[in-house]
DNA sequence: AAAAGTAACGATAATCATTGTAATTTATTC
DNA sequence: GAATAAATTACAATGATTATCGTTACTTTT
């Protein structure tokens, strides 16, 4: 659980209930797409619209709110910007899960980069397979 | 150069000339997306249909031919599988840049995939940042 | 506290992106 | 070079996203 209104409010924005639920609904599930996001909003609050998720996502994406997660196949994914992490992406159930591993491989990407002249800003790594879980469902 | 004539056979596809020019597009210039593939196409095979470039990124997608490129904040671009490798994205740009370097965290990610039982199909490594000409033309 | 000013919201229209349809054309096989 | 199945095209239909504008909710000023 967090403090959605100081983060929104230290990042220059209102801190309306509308852009609360949106991020109710992004830092409990994790990992949701734009209809996934409104399906669950609206079970709250009914009567927000589809388009104020919209124009939230966008602007608490250029705020630095929220980090956008493409994904091969599917609609881009939103989630409450936090430290570099490796996502996990079952291609059989959808499910994303966050691996926050020191893993050395930052070093190494680091470097590229700075052998490559290129400033860089933000390391996306996502793996694609079955998770365990749907591993399980096919062998029985 | 390559033989697009085969590469479609093998993969069990018809080698139409409509799939060879979307080949050639995206073969010389690396990474486009769905726009800038018609955009180049027509201009040597006016009449060919969106449409079918549609059609043809999904059904070379499925069997094999291309792959897919998501990209934060744009349309996915579309390039011929290859080994796995690292994408340089400039965000000021938009040029992205292979690096099939033989990095070691290759092997860290198999590890992370293998500890976490999760069956690992594709590696995706983007980093997202400022190119060499971009930061030049910024210092200037 | 009322008024004024500003930012955000909601409904819906408009636009843009993608997919489906059906008639025609093309690539492959014999 | 026919037969056959698959692919292409033009366009309709659908789906996704953005723009508009009147209304609402906050904030600041009298
Ligand atoms: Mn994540
Ligand atoms: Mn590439
Ligand atoms: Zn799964
Ligand atoms: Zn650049």
């Amino acid at each position: 659980m967090m403090n959605y209104i100081s983060m929104l409010k230290e990042h220059g924005l209102k801190a309306t209930f509308q852009r609360m639920h949106i991020l109710e609904v992004i830092g409990e599930c994790g990992h949701k797409d734009i209809d996934e996001i409104y399906a669950e909003v609206i079970k709250i609050h009914p009567s927000l619209s589809l388009a104020t998720i919209y124009k939230n996502i966008i602007i608490m994406g250029q705020s630095g709110v929220l980090s956008e997660v493409p994904v091969v196949g599917k609609k881009s994914k939103y989630e409450i910007v936090k430290a570099d992490h490796i996502h996990l992406i079952c291609t059989h159930c959808g499910s994303i899960e966050d691996k926050h591993t020191s893993i050395d491989s930052e070093n190494l990407l680091d470097q590229l980069a700075a052998s490559e002249h290129f400033n860089l800003d933000k390391k996306e790594i996502n793996l694609y397979g079955t998770c365990g879980h749907c591993q399980n469902i096919k062998a029985s």
